[in-house]
DNA sequence: ACGCATAATGCGTTCATCGTCATACACCGC
DNA sequence: GCGGTGTATGACGATGAACGCATTATGCGT
């Protein structure tokens, strides 16, 4: 039974969109879970990603406005972390979905 | 403790980023929340949220490929309904991460 | 102070997606 | 079959973001 919640406002709707924008490029996610792993700073995260310097400095950015990332200065280098679990939340919530519609599909394939 | 979990495959990172990146327009969302209040037609979801017809049929068939709406063709119209709980338990999420950086803010405007 | 290394920012290109207009498709009543 | 209604799709302009190059800012060592 459709138990009709309550509907957003419009402001809501654009923040969840704005939140759900970070995590909707490859490359933002891949920084997130090499975070995930263990504090680094933006030349180990060059050599793991492959992407340029320039590049994984605005991502970083992004990410720290949204409170996902933060930093701290060792010397010339800046140290990055990820210090919360709702990136891996979330994802869990979207692989177990993501296996249940091949488990679907695998079942259709099956008796269809 | 930074619990080391296992850096996800780039196929499932791409994977989540489009799953995101279909939450990741207002418009989307808007439809979703709002077909999460009952099953409705395109005319309907027309003046609920003042787009064109084009455009939410298009947006409609994102979300269906996705698996997160489904429709079922009543004569010459089409009713469409969204079928999971999996967008309201990942807004829930961030509505929670919404609020606590609130808080977070309004303690430092308090204390600082 | 001068180089040297690391990170952040201006700028331009490229590419994807939104959103609309016009058109084609599906279904019903006559 | 023919109009009329409701929906899906092709074409197109506009908008925005990714991504890299070049430059600048910042901190360390000599």
């Amino acid at each position: 039974m459709a138990a009709a919640g309550s509907m957003p406002s419009p402001q809501l709707l654009e923040e969840y969109s704005q939140f759900f924008r970070l995590l909707s490029e490859p490359t933002r996610l891949q920084l997130l879970c090499q975070l995930k792993q263990g504090a680094m700073d933006v030349a180990g995260l060059i050599e793991a990603t492959g992407f340029s310097q320039s590049h994984i400095s605005r991502q970083l950015g992004q990410l720290q406005r949204a409170g996902l990332v933060s930093c701290e200065r060792d010397g010339v280098r800046t140290i990055w972390s990820a210090d919360n679990d709702l990136v891996d939340d979330l994802c869990a919530l979207v692989q177990n979905r993501l296996r249940l519609r091949l488990e679907a599909q695998l079942l259709q394939l099956a008796t269809g």
